[in-house]
DNA sequence: GTTATAAGTTAATCTAGTTTAACATGTTTT
DNA sequence: AAAACATGTTAAACTAGATTAACTTATAAC
């Protein structure tokens, strides 16, 4: 199995020694889902924190009508969880489906805390994290107020070409909060307007 | 100066050493905020986290128009700043103003830096509580999708009838993403049902 | 290569929420 | 207590985006 993603990506946040590095890595467990396979249902509780190593999911939530509202999409070097449900670990609220063959490393809740312990550097690791997931969180809630669904298209489409390119228009739409009508509608304005 | 309530919120998060408590006490900065004073402005970089005593504030969008979009109230027991800002020490695109006359302990970037090196467990202290922001801010996401203006104005109502008391009308409705007026016929409308 | 099935487009009708504007109430200042 | 200003309400006209439904284009299945 391939470490070199995630050591990667966490050196952007904290420094580790070799020692830490090799501890850590003796203890990730790599797991691989199909296309469509589900990690996480609404209703069961959320045992994994996910780092995605390759792939591509959706985190959504069904409503009694059976819709579908995607909150996120995650790919490589992000992480696909229901975190209310992991840190609470109280049945979930969102499901997390694969659009992808998915490959992740889990980390269990128990897992987790085990190497908050031995690596306390973790959990600075985790707060930063965390941290830039809230502050994009509430960017997200201000521009679903202040901009139209042009507006919101766009920044979406600059802000994440690449998942633009790998998943369908109609859940790129649940996604912004509109219909898949209204972003077809939205498309051909863009176009025709350049 | 009192030290309890900041005490008492952290130890449902973490349990401190009278050592450790004590060197926190020492450390903490209090500051009063007259009403309608900025904690932080728009373009500034926001200085501190700041965790609220008594008093109440806005953090606020304000668009080239001028209109105001309102993200967070924040009140007794609970922090206040731009957190984007903040963590990466770069202008922020909020406003925080103060609604009533508060007081506040203000953590410094610097002295909170050394704060985490002196008492490791506050990496976990705040690890926990931006979980805890993160999961609400994304409910906060899908509520707005899924549920319409008056679904979204009762739950607020439930959720912090506190803060429904003390704070005018019409920044509800801006936290809730709608107008001033809209809301009016709402209310009548949720008092005319019952 | 035809038949299903999933994904995307277009257009007409409809509605939740906005805009504008006039008015009402409350609160601070002088 | 009048003036000035901030807050709140009501109602009519308007618009961004939803809904419905018919159609087109892909992709997959046999």
């Amino acid at each position: 199995m391939d470490n070199t993603a995630f050591l990667n990506y966490i050196s952007s946040y904290i420094q580790l020694t070799s020692e830490e590095q090799s501890l850590l890595c003796s203890r990730l467990k790599f797991r691989n889902y199909l296309k469509n396979q589900y990690i996480v249902q609404q209703g069961d509780v959320c045992r994994s924190a996910n780092f995605i190593i390759s792939g591509c999911t959706k985190t959504f939530y069904a409503n009694n009508e059976g819709q579908e509202h995607i909150v996120m999409f995650s790919i490589e070097n992000w992480w696909s969880s229901d975190l209310g449900s992991f840190i609470t670990q109280t049945p979930a609220d969102f499901n997390v489906q694969c659009l992808e063959n998915t490959q992740l490393i889990q980390f269990t809740y128990d897992n987790l805390e085990a190497l908050y312990i031995e690596i306390p550097k973790l959990e600075r690791l985790f707060r930063k994290i965390i941290e830039r997931a809230f502050v994009a969180s509430q960017k997200r809630i201000v521009r679903n107020f202040t901009l139209d669904a042009k507006a919101r298209y766009k920044i979406f489409k600059t802000t994440y070409p690449k998942i633009d390119q790998r998943v369908p228009q109609y859940m790129i739409a649940s996604y912004l909060g509109i219909t898949k009508e209204f972003l077809s509608k939205i498309k051909s304005q863009v176009i025709n307007a350049s």
